[in-house]
DNA sequence: AGATGGATTTTC
DNA sequence: AAAATCCATCTC
């Protein structure tokens, strides 16, 4: 199968752009030896400084400033003092705008993916682990099963821990979906934005 | 439906 | 210093 990593220059173009053609591409991580793989189905676009839920909409500080680096940079963030997000940065540095991962559907390492689920935070007094297709099936269970924590946070994409890569499926534009954005209802005006994207029937 | 649980940000 | 908020997930 033809495969290449994602260049830099893919993550540096408009935020909308790179959000729809990150579908159908693949997260590719590899830690501790082990290889895990996905093929990403659903993302939202963060875009500016006016996107009330953009987290740059409060301005620059200490969290925000990995938005404003280079496009093709790790933007991790904790989401109810528990759950890890991974998102990574585009458009120009100096711009802050990011494309949040939401859902993989998992591909290799699925043993590995339920191993590190399995040790997560809200499944210790669980009584058996998710089926396969709720293992990625959300933002914050693809950072447990792909083991991505802040650890990752402002470091550029990277062969030898984590990329993005595409391995040559076409996506045809009538499979995206475009629909808001979700939990951001706090977001005013900006909530109704159709900034989430995802495959239809893949879910 | 209700509990969870920590960093960031806002308010006093 | 304290309170409010948050791009979610889990069990019941």
């Amino acid at each position: 199968m033809k495969r290449f990593i994602l260049p830099w220059s893919f993550f540096a173009r408009p935020t909308l752009r790179v959000a729809r053609e990150l579908l159908g591409k693949y997260l590719v991580r590899r830690l501790d030896g082990g290889v895990y793989s996905g093929k990403i189905i659903e993302v939202e676009a963060y875009k500016g400084q006016e996107d009330l839920a953009c987290h740059a909409s409060r301005g620059r500080t200490k969290r925000t400033e990995v938005l404003y680096a280079k496009p093709g940079t790790i933007y991790a963030h904790l989401v109810y003092g528990m759950y890890w997000c991974f998102n990574v940065v585009t458009d120009r540095a100096e711009y802050p705008a990011a494309v949040l991962i939401r859902a993989v559907v998992p591909v290799e390492g699925v043993g590995l993916m339920e191993k590190n689920r399995d040790k997560s935070v809200s499944r210790r007094r669980a009584a058996a682990s998710p089926p396969v297709s709720h293992l990625t099936n959300g933002p914050g269970k693809l950072c447990m099963a792909f083991g991505i924590t802040g650890a990752l946070h402002g470091k550029m994409l990277g062969r030898d821990t984590l990329t993005i890569e595409d391995r040559a499926e076409k996506i045809s534009r009538g499979s995206i979906s475009a629909l808001p954005r979700v939990g951001v209802e706090y977001a005013k005006h900006c909530a109704k934005y159709p900034l989430r994207f995802q495959l239809a029937r893949s879910l």
